[in-house]
DNA sequence: GTCTATAGTTGGATAGAC
DNA sequence: GTCTATCCAACTATAGAC
């Protein structure tokens, strides 16, 4: 019998197959290139094995962990959505500490909607990278596992914040206001969604300008936009 | 009694193979099939087979026509798109025709951006609605196709519009002005995804105002963001 | 011009060895 | 916990009959 029966021989790290017992790692690599797939291609336009063997790991060990490919999906969301989201209810927070028995003004609550969102403290966080990518497929991918997420972790954020734009405008007309709202989620998503590949609607549109300046012109259209509801009829 | 003896008998249009040899019908409900389909699912998400089957014809049958899924895709954006643009072209060259030497307005500017992509007629225009449905994945679905249909024909309208801003007001910082501008397409985009299915962001969401007065109330917010753009430095 | 039939790939998911 | 091997369904596209 030959001799190379032992096992040992597999002593060395082997590029695809290193990650020996380590659950936590293929974990992490299998939601890095999830996350970073399904923001370039959408959750259709990305398959099993693209992820997988991005991640270096096999299709079994990606549904042993995460059991399909739609809950694959809704961790990587999760992942990235979910502290961003954090953040925004907790900046409010804090404004509504601060300003005591009064509102916290229009541009304030502006800002703690869309900071967390635009802000990548110059690319040494990551984190909020990814988020831009992910959060424009969130808003637009159709199945329904992407749509199912938004609803469930946008919409009591978007409550929160409209209700924070009432108190900052009471003698507007709410309905009227609630949809200017809507016009100021556009204008998010729309810039998160333009930065997101290197293909821009114009031809000759020029570069965008460092996150503060970009969030200050943000702020800025958007409350003049807001202010322009008219009072209420009652 | 079987009533299926006479092919007379399938006056009107039957569900599954009455299309003889009617090249025109066949491209028609490929197109029709195609633009729901990709409006709801977007590009990756729809199949060659979902379409031909919901039209009644074979595979083969729309590969003869349209060559490959890509070429159906960009004959089926083109047939939605390019008349609502052609629109705001059109409605823009009678804005400047009408001022004579003075430029348009701003308020009538974003008027003729934005009518044509809002305004459904009551349904009465049927093709306005698909618009919507279309156009909104059109600015989002990541596959080759689809960008490079956007660029084509969305780089000229920005450009064209961008200019009528700048003349509409002059003496504001043109790099602000631009991106100003970016916000209110974010604005159009998103109100377009909005109304696209049934699943709103918010679950308390209130129905949106009728085109004429969800126009009016765009146009408005969108004026006041721009005028908020400072002047030129030089 | 449209069909049936099929080629050739690739998809998500699983069984069983280790 | 991870792999290899495999199942089977669905995919795009084409060949050839009519």
């Amino acid at each position: 019998m030959s001799a190379e029966a032992s096992p040992r021989s597999r002593s060395v790290d082997p590029p695809s197959s290193a990650r020996g017992r380590d659950p936590e790692l293929t974990k992490t690599r299998l939601l890095d290139t999830a996350e970073r797939l399904f923001a370039e291609r959408g959750f259709s336009g990305t398959s099993m094995r693209a992820v997988t063997q991005g991640a270096g790991v096999s299709v079994s060990a990606a549904n042993y962990h995460f059991g399909s490919k739609a809950a694959l999906l809704h961790a990587t969301l999760g992942r990235v959505i979910v502290p961003v989201n954090q953040e925004r209810f907790e900046l409010l927070a804090a404004l509504e500490l601060a300003a005591g028995d009064a509102a916290p003004g229009l541009e304030a609550v502006l800002d703690a909607f869309l900071r967390p969102a635009i802000e990548s403290r110059d690319d040494s966080d990551e984190r909020r990278r990814r988020y831009r990518q992910v959060a424009a497929r969130l808003y637009s991918d159709p199945p329904e596992v992407v749509t199912a997420f938004k609803q469930e972790h946008f919409g009591p954020l978007l409550e929160r914040f409209g209700a924070a734009l009432e108190r900052a405008l009471p003698d507007r007309d709410p309905q009227q206001l609630d949809i200017a709202f809507q016009f100021v989620v556009g204008i998010m998503v729309h810039l998160i969604a333009g930065q997101m590949d290197t293909s821009p609607l114009r031809t000759d549109a020029p570069p965008l300008p460092a996150n503060e300046e970009l969030l200050k012109q943000m702020v800025r259209f958007s409350a003049a936009g807001l202010r322009t509801v008219p009072r209420s009829a009652s």
